[in-house]
DNA sequence: TGACGCAAATTCCTATACAATATACGAAAT
DNA sequence: ATTTCGTATATTGTATAGGAATTTGCGTCA
């Protein structure tokens, strides 16, 4: 026992972001760093192709490389690492195609999920439904920007939550880390506009109506509009969120 | 050292298939037997709610707990294994409610595949559903039910790997490995029937006419039936699967 | 029979060691 | 000066040992 370091744990402190997030509970190790290390990969903390090394991490988080290991493998099957033999973590690169791919199965989940909300109507669902559709006209109105962009990502999320499917909604949240890691990246956010604003009036217009098809066809379209503007921000040079542009292609 | 055992890598020995299976490849061990293991629980030669003893794997495959720990992280990310503080990895018990979840995701995921490859209409992927069509119905002219089967999954998934989206793939990938499981579990088989076939009539055409609704409604309507069969044969006594039945809850 | 408690077995994590590979750096050649 | 090459260093992949925490099994006792 000649180890000159104590063997004990040490408290979790991110030195990135600063923050002192004392772990205490008894779930594994590796759960509890897990949400630090994706957060900061969607916060762009870590940017793409960044290469996490191994050591730097179990510093930060006072864990040895077992738990930190685990880490990185979630987090590669989540796709938002790439596991690089004898090279280690990097984060996963961005690019056009890529991210064009992601909008889209974002959009059909939530195509499927709004149809399936539309034939139950499940009650608690479509009134948080129409509570935040509200609270977004109310944003919108008075110029709050920040809160409505908020309130557009729970919109969204309440419509797949609200199908119930537990599977449709975690295939979501894993889409959607990645589509908010790239507009993080290119500073682009949910556009605030009239079009925007009829097509949240259809969606919720059908979904009480009990209509699957039109809900399914008014979500296709207002998001088929957020995919070209998010497509436009991120992969051209940015007009104001700086001069961050992504690669076009992988291949 | 006095390690008792040689540290040498021995050659990877599937005790429970009994397949020799040489690994020389130099990608990580981990990714080697991966496919190995979950190909085991999907067959069901693990069953649900069986544990995966560590050291029985690491001899199983002869590699050491490393390794053999980060595929069963991977397999808890994907589901088919749940990952129990101190008791370790248990095949994931199989019950009603999540499997009706996960058939609804791969319908929606079909669905959004088949409006896409009828919107796009990418020669070689029409070319081939085209074919997996034609040769399905010359096998269920024939009575071929084992070569329909692998034909009808073909079909499938050729429609989604026809629309070029490499995440939905993944995501379908994945889904189809729990709802493989569950038939395989209860010996369920696709039906051979004629309202299928009249369903895939309505599905190759609706994708040559390049009607991304209507496919994506014909994809809906074949499935909602395969749904209905499956079901009904996995959640029930089966009446000549053997007597296997799976939980109808987990709450 | 049922409840309790101890012992054994298993897992989680730490720590360490070594092999394989990548990276960095400097020397040699052009 | 630039490029090429080879060596030294750093990092990762795997193996292994051991302690702490927890579950599981078994035996004892009421």
């Amino acid at each position: 026992m000649a180890g000159k370091e104590r063997a004990g744990r040490q408290p979790a402190i991110s030195r990135r972001t600063g923050s002192r997030t004392r772990i205490v509970s008894k779930e594994p190790i590796h759960e509890q760093i897990l949400p630090h290390i994706r957060r900061d990969i969607v916060l762009n903390r870590w940017a793409p192709d960044e290469r996490l090394p191994e050591m730097e991490l179990c510093e930060e988080f006072g864990v040895s490389r077992t738990p930190l290991r685990d880490v990185l493998k979630i987090l590669e099957v989540e796709g938002l690492v790439t596991l690089v033999p004898h090279i280690g973590a990097v984060v996963t690169p961005l690019n056009t195609p890529d991210l064009a791919e992601k909008l889209e199965a974002m959009s059909g989940l939530e195509q499927i999920s709004a149809m399936k909300v539309a034939e139950l109507q499940p009650p608690a669902a479509l009134k948080q439904i129409k509570r935040l559709h509200k609270a977004m006209e109310e944003a919108a109105k008075n110029g709050q920007t920040t809160k409505y962009y908020a309130l557009n990502d729970e919109f969204h999320r309440a419509v797949v939550l609200g199908s119930g499917n537990a599977t449709v909604a975690k295939m979501h949240e894993t889409v959607m880390w990645h589509v908010s890691r790239a507009r993080n990246y290119a500073n682009e956010r949910e556009p605030l506009n009239q079009s925007a604003a009829e097509h949240h009036d259809a969606i919720v217009d059908a979904l009480e109506r009990g209509d699957p098809e039109g809900a399914a066809r008014a979500m296709r379209e207002h998001l088929a509009e957020v995919i070209v503007n998010v497509l436009e921000r991120v992969a051209r040079p940015a007009a104001r969120g700086g001069d961050r542009e992504i690669k076009d292609s992988a291949a």
